[in-house]
DNA sequence: GATGAATGAGGATTCATTCAT
DNA sequence: TATGAATGAATCCTCATTCAT
């Protein structure tokens, strides 16, 4: 028992202290979200993250080694939340639901989660280099992509993996051209809506063909009209 | 006559020189268009520009004021030669073609143009500050925009035109967020088609419901299917 | 007695700290030693210090206020060892001896001492500021220096104290010249052995003549051969 | 001739521009052996260095890519400079000169060089990293070995390249431990005379022996006393 | 005493822009 | 007009040192 305490005593303070690293972790990563989102990845500065966090630039470093970590670490942190959202979204009986319907919430959740963290939008669509699409960036994509691809399999198991992924990618490129102006009208409740439901719209019209050329009692026809 | 040669022979050198000027401004945007597409907008300094043109530093800045002259300049050439190009594309019988027909032109050529130009894209993305999207965007944005919606009114009178605006927008935003992904394709011939499909495939789920919505004979009623 | 029983008793602790504080200091020290043999005074950053010391920085400035306070203390640490080596070696009937034997001794003692502390040599050359040398370098030149002297001094009686010092600083220095070569000889066994020879041979051949102008028969006339 | 002309015209400006740069440059090392001189390798900054120039840091960065090819460059100019002075000393009849008599014009001239250009020997100590004697170190170590062998070999010819290439690096280690002191002494005319004639001393004392066991007449005796 | 997070001045380096030639 | 050297503010990042716990 004596013991015990005396562990406890030793371990206690390293709980604390890492509780606190964890939360300077989140400030600065709040810090970093809201300032990527106001100026952009390239042109937000480290000093800058580090002053809206009110803290030293000396202290970011303290938990990331440069801009790109910290970018990568709000990137995950993203993934995780937004992991976590589809979860919980999908758990219930989405299958049995009309792919309209579906759209309907995953699209809802989607703005909703963009809207509270606009930061989002600015890594998914990267430092401005060009060339940034392509899967191989970071986890954000390929959480995303993995989830969609997994909710068409569900509703095209006809189609190949490799064609499920494409019109995943499709999808996912759609929303994103969209969502700036979806975000470009916060404030403007009305046309927001409006906004949305377009989005919706062209979801459901882009995806409605691919899946039901996937249906399971559907034979694998050609879905994309063969060009000429 | 007289008058005019001495007018002539006056204004010969000034002639000479903004000709030569003319050629140096389109110079150093040609330059400015390769620097852009290679490393995006704020990547690229303007001493790469410079010598990318074969010209020092100076000589630039005498033709443009800034940095960001030198992508609006760039923008206001794009915006001239994709006026050209749908000006060449529409004249003929356009209005009598199937949607699909319709857009299968256009985003072949689109799609031409922007793979000849690949800065393009950089700046119809936008010196990746945020807050971008909104027309204010030179006059790239609006240019393409006013093409698409005009494009629009022909097929959907029947829609007001803040209607047809929007759908416009939304169009052209499924388009970019699908370009990059074909300009990422660029080597890979029978990826790229695939994907070129997809995109005539997601603007026509989403535009032939806008179009027949605003059809000439049918009544304006369903815009957008009531979100619940 | 009780007295003095209670002033034990308050005693104790106190001393038990101290000596766990000379223990903590120590270890500080090893852990700068090492740090400074493998990166060099400046490159050594005094967090390294402590976390080879297995202590948090905090820890290291309750023991010493500043980086050039760690350097000092190892080096009067080191000048303690070097004191006792020196003393430990000089004992016996050194006087006797003829110069080479005596060199060979203190150059062998000497060597092994920086091989084992290489830490010493980094900090006997100095925090890589010129305009060291100079005596006010800090214990380690003095007790050196008074060493050497004292030794030349048995041997040169003839010879005044200033000439006597200037030749000490001498012989000091060119052995400060060639440890580094001998360092970096480390684990070649066979190449070290010669440079020390030669480091031998060296300070023999310096030496040798100062010794003779000094020696207790001779004149004090010959100090060094007239230059030209 | 009128071609003539115009190419003249032509290269006239780039050469102008040129000789700018080189004064620049060369104003650049000035300072920076200043500085280095003054404060040392590591604690030379940039922008020191640049204000000691009278210039701004970006023109620095204009020159030079970073620090140490500041360093390089200043090696590089000193080796340059230290091979034209040794070039001009050996020319006449060094090679019948006594050794002594060499050793005293060499000794003097590096000397001399070294009190104009006392960054020489900061840059020879190097950027105070331990482990920086063996010969990898840049133009300015084997330039000088070089020399310093070729001196040996021509009064040493019986002796293998590996020896006198270790004599040469012991004798300009026993040159470079002794230099600080001499150049500490610049100003006490007296002081600096005594220890340059130490110096000389020093390096004669050790190279004789070498020199004479490998005189062309000599047998290749052993000249250092084998180790017990 | 110990901890380690926090500090912040300072250093290397870049780049849009200017200006003497 | 062209040049390209020069500028200098701004960036990223480090590290000796402090301080609340």
């Amino acid at each position: 028992m004596a013991t015990q305490e005396t562990e406890q005593a030793q371990t206690r303070p390293p709980r604390k202290r890492q509780a606190r690293g964890e939360r300077r972790m989140a400030e600065l990563l709040d810090a970093a979200g809201q300032v990527f989102a106001e100026c952009g990845y390239s042109a937000t500065t480290t000093n800058a993250i580090a002053a809206r966090a009110g803290v030293s630039p000396g202290t970011l470093y303290q938990y990331f080694p440069n801009k790109d970590a910290i970018a990568d670490a709000l990137g995950e942190r993203f993934a995780e939340k937004a992991r976590a959202t589809q979860r919980a979204l999908e758990d219930p009986e989405l299958p049995g639901l009309e792919l309209r319907e579906v759209l309907d919430r995953v699209v809802d959740s989607a703005v909703d989660f963009n809207c509270a963290e606009p930061a989002f939008h600015v890594l998914l669509t990267g430092p401005d280099t060009p060339c940034w699409i392509t899967e191989a960036h970071g986890p954000l994509h390929t959480a995303i992509l993995d989830r969609v691809t997994a909710l068409l399999a569900g509703r095209a198991p006809g189609l190949p993996e490799a064609r499920l992924r494409r019109s995943a990618l499709v999808a996912v490129q759609i929303f994103k051209g969209l969502l700036p102006l979806v975000l470009a009208a916060e404030g403007a409740e009305e046309e927001q809506q409006a906004l949305v439901a377009e989005l919706k719209q062209a979801l459901h019209g882009y995806l409605l063909p691919v899946v039901e050329a996937g249906a399971a009692d559907s034979p694998t026809t050609v879905t994309t009209p063969a060009p000429k």
